[in-house]
DNA sequence: TGGTACAATGTAAACGTTTTTACACTATCC
DNA sequence: GGATAGTGTAAAAACGTTTACATTGTACCA
């Protein structure tokens, strides 16, 4: 049996509404009660039960985190921001993965009957009735890496500006002929990046014709098969965007497999600046992603709701996304 | 205000108790009167406060998860070993990042707060006294990657083992003179790996003397540095095992700007199968590491703790250490 | 027909907090 | 010297479950 305000109140010779009283710095409590409740306290190393309190409090601090189970370790790199920014409020994590696809479920029900003062949801993609339903009960939720187009505050990178900054780069080394390997074509993150290139293509009065963008899907493979694909061309291009590192790196492979050079005969650039991309030969240029910072804004936001509910705030116009600036990373490959 | 146990007795015209029972499946309770209050359920959308259930219950279905704050992706893959395994009983993780060394307070204090039924100690190097306590209490602890040397279920990854494999795959291609990369010299992981290399050498014949083990500090840059000391000596080693890939990524880049060739030249084995291995040129060999089963194996004990500690079941000697056996993953880099 | 056995359900006491309310005691004022 | 205000503390009512125990109802048997 552990140790209980009870047995902290009769060791002082107080009441359990003193110790309470104590513990929270709520209510005035003479100095030299204070210190025997103190004492007994240490005296018996007693910890407050959080469950406890928890229930009598209708509050847990504990923040709700679902990451998708894709071994990706840019999802660690939010976890760690999420709990960083959680502990410095003394709040602690209780983290889901999405096994399967529609297993939301499982972690909603979890959430809700563990009662997390607040969410945060990395890569979700779908917004269920469940959802909404928690939504509605008043608990805080905030999104990452996913924008459902809802009223939640949701925190991206900004895929369009950090494409814009690389095409930038690009067109600063004169290339005429540049090509996209895009990701997965429904995703948002593949067609901003696809966007943001075009764009600066356009402003610098050139184009993007259809047979310079070629369908990958993120993964290990395509980035090889669309290189591939590219270098058939007659007119080959000059430069290669890739929507992100792994396949600009199946991309480079292929170059070097046709006997081509990189950045020489052909530049090549990517996205996400994963930690291989700067062992490459040639190194990679790419666009950093703040993915630790993003957790972290995430949950700060996240918390901050909280409070504000307690509060009972009005509900003035608060800003839904938030976008995070990438970090261009120059290094060999691009040419430079 | 959410719906409750009350709520569901009076619409089903039943006691609490009888709720009750039909959600944990305990005593009789008649086919209608189950039906009732099945349908009551379902119409107020109720859900169990896991809070109070803990409080009741003396468990809370939680296993309590301690990772170090360490930028490594190896411990996202414990992460999801660790989420699958409780998620298979219909746990949830609540996880603490260790964010400074000795801050075993903080997340102690908190388990032991939230009274987790178990917890998984990833890489802790420290047996404090609140550790103990918190064992004496009869919370089953499992420790991952560490071995403290205490009466604690452990899981290790077999690196002597693991050496050894790596260290007789050279002996094939007949190498004679190896060196070793160490990491730093006082970490457990670095020691049986060499231990490994050591042993194997020895049983054919050959030594490892002492300018050929270099001490690195399994970081970035040190491999390169070790890697040139090597190269100075008068009989530069045929092949060099660095005690992880991070550093035998290094000693590559080292012999490649000294203008010699790898394998051709020198040999080059890792440890820990990076993701980066597979594309380094040329393809690095190195030992894969089981972190994900790890994370599973480590996680499946405690939850097995749990149970006996509920049974209360003599305490026959268990096995207190674990190896978890590690593959060769043959590459080019060592010569095949 | 009264007693027993047993199945089905209701009741109330835990579990360990917080918080509201009430009360006792001082000090202060006219 | 009694009303008044201000402190410090105790007591009790939440919070939402589980579960041991009590109660009811029914069937069976002597």
């Amino acid at each position: 049996m552990t140790t209980t305000i009870f047995d902290v109140a009769k060791q002082a010779g107080v009441s359990i509404g003193t110790v309470s009283r104590v513990i929270n710095n709520r209510d005035r409590v003479s100095p030299e009660t204070r210190e025997r409740v103190l004492k007994a306290i240490q005296e018996l190393d007693y910890h407050a039960n959080a469950l406890a309190q928890g229930l009598a409090n209708q509050q847990t601090n504990t923040l709700g985190l679902v990451i998708p189970q894709v071994n990706d370790p840019f999802f660690f790199q939010i976890v760690r921001g999420v709990e960083d920014a959680a502990s410095t409020v003394d709040y602690s994590l209780l983290i889901a993965c999405q096994s399967r696809p529609a297993s939301e479920h499982r972690y909603l029900d979890l959430f809700r009957r563990k009662f997390v003062d607040a969410m945060v949801l990395v890569a979700i993609d779908v917004y269920s009735h469940e959802l909404e339903q928690i939504i509605e009960r008043g608990v805080p939720i905030v999104m990452a890496q996913q924008d459902l187009g809802k009223n939640i505050p949701t925190f991206l990178v900004d895929n369009y500006r950090g494409a814009r900054q690389l095409a930038e780069h690009l067109m600063e080394h004169s290339y005429q002929r540049i090509a996209f390997i895009s990701g997965t074509h429904y995703t948002p993150d593949s067609r901003e990046r696809l966007r943001g290139l075009r764009d600066v293509l356009s402003e610098h009065g050139l184009e993007l014709p259809a047979r310079y963008v070629v369908e990958g899907d993120y993964l290990r493979g395509s980035g090889h098969r669309a290189m591939q694909q590219l270098l058939e061309l007659p007119d080959r291009p000059e430069a290669v965007f890739a929507a992100n590192d792994q396949m600009a790196i199946d991309a480079i492979m292929a170059i070097q497999e046709a006997g081509l050079k990189v950045p020489d005969d052909i530049a090549v650039v990517g996205f996400d600046d994963i930690p291989m991309a700067s062992y490459l030969s040639p190194p990679l240029t790419t666009v950093h992603q703040p993915i630790y910072e993003l957790g972290w804004h995430a949950a700060k936001a996240a918390l901050s709701l909280i409070k504000e509910e307690s509060k009972d705030n009005g509900s003035m116009a608060a800003p839904h996304v938030m976008l995070l600036p990438t970090s261009l990373v120059l290094r060999r490959s691009c040419g430079c």
